[in-house]
DNA sequence: TGTACATCAGTGAACGCGCGTTCACTGATGTAC
DNA sequence: TGTACATCAGTGAACGCGCGTTCACTGATGTAC
């Protein structure tokens, strides 16, 4: 054979991480297959020996989000203060400029919601990011509920902060959110 | 004329209603102004002796839903107890179906933040709905702290509620997100 | 009162473009004999 | 060792479609004389 044997194997992990990064930062909708695979160094043609159609790629995308997600809060999770640090790192500047490396919930939520296929893997993203600031509450009471809580001012804040045009507004609506969130910490309001 | 004297700016309100409307429901990509102008009974020929671009009539139709939305709001406040009168409507099961009626913010805010235009109706439209929260907690110290806060909950509590497969999940986010809001009703976190 | 003309909201065919998708093909490799 | 064939990841032209946009046109009306 003219590539390695895991030559497939790779390019269609290639194909895949773009497609999450642009998803996430241009929309679904917004992104070609086209243009996706010169990115690549490809040609379009040989997309649909990887996949069967676009949908196919994009639940597969978002679960390469999800799972690069899951990856990178274990590491904050393992930290002293693991809640202050998924919060921190939620509402940095970091990840409210850096969309296509961040949480999909903010970018694509909108998008996926009104899809043909409902997909309910945004589901999953949502009850694992969940479990994991459940498990920084250590089992207090309401700890399902705060977390979600939690989540929905988390979701709100970055998706404020990135529609609006002010920068300075901005990044007070992450400074108001980040300090109020670490202000409430491990008890039931 | 064949017309009435207001019937072309009879029209041009048409439009930007239903535009408006389907911009908030389907996503501003997704919205061809072809169906668009079919809806209304028209051909899509006139609508550029009405707009210049589409771009015109994305921001005009933004600048409709904020108008509705301020005198919807207007309404709301009038209530003995305006805050908790806009919570409700706000995370209602109402708003959950129906954001083609509803608030701009949670449907278009991530399309708007990657178009061209910067646009900054969507900085109007926040500042408005901070406003009239604040006018609620009547003076209160960091009331505009607060205000900006309370948004952030809310905007991030009905995206994840649309964007969640689970129609109970869904509404347990509105729920706990509701009873948290109108728990610290009036004083400073 | 009747004819000729101007107005102008709306019509509908056409434009170039990029989309998702299909498919006959290429060409370097490994295998068979 | 050398030739013939099978494999298969990737190629690139082509498909039908809907998009935003343009433009010559229609036809009912009001106005001028």
């Amino acid at each position: 054979m003219r590539y390695s044997p895991d030559h497939k194997a790779q390019t269609h992990q290639r194909i895949i991480k773009e497609a999450s990064q642009r998803f996430r930062r241009d929309g679904i909708g917004a992104t070609g297959l086209q243009p996706l695979m010169k990115a690549l160094g490809l040609t379009h043609g040989g997309f649909y020996s990887h996949f069967a159609s676009k949908d196919e790629l994009v639940e597969k995308a978002l679960q390469a989000s999800a799972a690069e997600l899951d990856e990178h809060c274990a590491q904050l999770f393992s930290e002293p203060r693991p809640l202050h640090a998924f919060i921190d790192n939620y509402l940095s500047e970091w990840h409210q400029s850096s969309p296509h490396q961040g949480c999909p919930l903010p970018t694509m939520s909108a998008e996926l919601g009104l899809r043909g296929q409902p997909s309910s893997t945004t589901d999953a993203i949502l009850m694992a990011r969940l479990e994991q600031v459940q498990n920084a509450l250590l089992g207090t009471e309401q700890a399902n509920d705060q977390s979600l809580l939690i989540m929905s001012t988390l979701v709100g804040a970055l998706v404020l902060s990135r529609s609006v045009h002010s920068t300075k507004l901005a990044r007070h609506i992450l400074d108001v959110a980040r300090e109020h969130l670490k202000q409430t910490p491990q008890t039931s309001s």
